[in-house]
DNA sequence: TTTGACTCTGGACTATACTCAAGACCATAT
DNA sequence: ATATGGTCTTGAGTATAGTCCAGAGTCAAA
């Protein structure tokens, strides 16, 4: 007999607000596999883990609308992959600007820290991908 | 003699609306060298690049307030590291939750193409991170 | 010198993703 | 049985990052 979990439980676990739970729930994001018969949303314990990617994902500023899509993308016929690689081509250019973010960083806190005769210029010219970071 | 951009023109490059521009300068993000006589903000050809920075960033979930701690970093003594590597973490953070959403989608585009047996929940359970993928 | 494109300031409006509050019901430990 | 805390629905309010518009001034080419 499979444990489900009610509304404050998946809140807690997925470290949103129950709020949040409900607007994800009302959006199509996640949903309840049944209710009480008091009415009370009860969730299978995977939910969890989609309500924590939900709020990664907006944090890494997906919309909804976007996350919906890929969360439909295992429905897709083989017609619509022209949408898909366009999501990855998304995520690549997303993980593109963190790595020069990355790099400027590590510039910042290894040569700088170092190496006086660095400018300090040079930080955010690599930060804003003026100049590219290479050595 | 410097050639200075007028606020249209850095718009344009930037890819951003001209009333974007103005946000992002009114915030402290960005700022002119000069005015004409007549009050037209003039800009440094750089400014094009910070510009593009910024609403990639915001792109990426950060705020602007954080962006401004980034372009700020660069004036913090050697005592706020703690600040720099708190946001290493978070760049380090979102690119591993980036990499999850390109394997799943990887995994999704070639495999499952491939391989009649794989289940459409694997792409899922890989997207939100309920199962590592690794192959 | 007039036309059309650009810029200025200021303020109202919008979209997205929440948060908070009211009033009522439910669950459970003491 | 009752107090405490969780949950329900509905609806209003908030924060962030913008857009849009009005009315006035500016610039440059025809």
């Amino acid at each position: 007999m499979p444990e489900f979990l009610k509304i404050g439980e998946v809140a807690k676990k997925a470290n949103i607000s129950v709020n949040c739970v409900r607007m994800y729930e009302e959006y199509g994001l996640i949903s309840h596999v049944s209710k009480t018969k008091s009415g009370f949303r009860l969730y299978k314990a995977e939910v969890v883990n989609k309500a924590r990617f939900i709020k990664n994902a907006i944090g890494l500023g997906f919309q909804k609308s976007e996350i919906k899509e890929l969360f439909e993308i295992e429905k897709t016929t083989d017609k619509d992959l022209i949408s898909l690689t366009s999501k990855n081509q998304k995520i690549n250019e997303k993980l593109k600007l963190l790595l020069q973010m990355r790099e400027a960083l590590h510039y910042y806190l290894n040569e700088k820290s170092l190496n006086e005769n660095s400018k300090s210029s040079d930080y955010i010219d690599i930060l804003v991908g003026e100049k590219p970071y290479e050595f």
